[in-house]
DNA sequence: AAGCCTTTGTGAACGCACGCACAAAGTCGG
DNA sequence: CCGACTTTGTGCGTGCGTTCACAAAGGCTT
């Protein structure tokens, strides 16, 4: 199901190539999965499939993006703009797909009142008052590992029910409170882990360990 | 096996707190997972811990950092250098775990040059005497989606075998090459569907899907 | 209009990963 | 030195996701 996304990315490049019709198998490869696969997920959507012919782009892209919600937009609050926040403030990516930048908050003093992608950087102080206000819903977290508990805390006082935490750290929240992690350094640990095992590989016990993992 | 880096992150934290030997139970609850996963986990590495006591946090440390392959240097190369690329450039959490920024490149005249992160910024024409140079296996793509096949196509003929890519987009490589793929877009759709839920949900064959994905 | 061909949707088997629960093992107190 | 307690390491059952393979279904050609 975190597949549908990677689905409707693949099928708004199509779009954009005037592709009108597709069947699984041609979007299974663009997506990068099997095509029993990407027809049982869609399946599961309803039956927006035409036998003989395949899909048709437009109405499933609108027919996922109902599934995921999109067809709705969301004010997202960006905390803390460091690097990484103003990368995410400006990825274009989010507005494209239904997500407004509502807000964004840093604790420090030189960078609040700084215009960051039209927006202008609110301190954190008044975090639970811009929340409520703009409806946010959707939080993402962009601060040092060790403010982001106590920011979590705040935003989830607030009313916020989702989290994107970009923070290596594992928030504990509240039933109901929905996280997400993206830490990029484990991603590059995990591409080591593979050089290594090409450049000779280690061998005894581990080498067990490396057949018992395979293919992951 | 990609939840390595995570207890590893977690070990860190402990070996920082001064604490010498830890329970499965307590490094299974700060890595946010099963205790018998956990201890499943480890065995794989061998035998590390100590029955009644415990696993000794350092010499943990050490022994995933060298099934991991961090106990070698690796060098990576950032390629992009828009707002996404100058966030990983200055990102800590590399350096700190044996990966060193060895080259940044980008097309951009105007960014060509600029000092960041006390590396210079070098035109990607010289890519491939870059990689070669410094010995490169590692390559992150912060790149628009247009150039992103393209580069990667420049990076592996160069002789990079790993790729981060943070472009929107499927990259064909070939056999022997490992490319992970972050997409920030995708994770805030998959909380908009969870928010989405919440709020209400959708009905009828929706709800069907729902259940089928329950949990996820 | 009828049959062939393509492609969907799904039933069923396979395989894997998760988690329980327990036995082996090692430590600490008496 | 012995017994009780703690914690690891793992065998086994269960449940889920993936994949194969095929039947149903619709379009297209003749």
């Amino acid at each position: 199901m975190a597949r549908l996304p990677v689905y409707l990315r693949a099928l708004h490049g199509l779009a954009e190539h005037g592709t009108a019709t597709v069947s699984s198998e041609e979007l299974a490869a663009a997506a990068g999965v099997n095509s029993a696969k990407l027809r049982k997920d869609l399946s599961h959507l309803g039956s927006y499939g035409t036998r003989g012919v395949g899909y048709e782009v437009e109405y499933l892209v609108y027919q996922i993006s109902r599934e995921l919600g999109l067809t709705q937009d969301w004010s997202v609050a960006i905390i803390g703009l460091g690097n990484l926040g103003r990368a995410l403030a400006g990825y274009g990516g989010f507005a494209s797909r239904g997500f407004r930048m509502a807000a964004l908050l840093d604790a420090e003093p030189g960078i609040v009142g700084e215009l960051i992608a039209g927006l202008t950087v609110e301190h954190i102080d008044k975090l639970e008052t811009v929340i409520k206000d703009n409806g946010i819903s959707i939080a993402v977290l962009a601060v040092p590992a060790t403010a982001a508990q106590a920011v979590c805390d705040r935003v989830v006082a607030s009313g916020v029910t989702s989290i994107l935490n970009f923070a290596p750290v594992v928030l504990s929240v509240p039933d109901g409170v929905e996280v997400r992690k993206v830490d990029l350094s484990i991603e590059l640990q995990i591409l080591a882990f593979h050089e290594q095992r090409k450049a000779g590989g280690p061998s005894g016990v581990e080498q067990e360990y490396l057949e018992a993992v395979e293919g992951q």
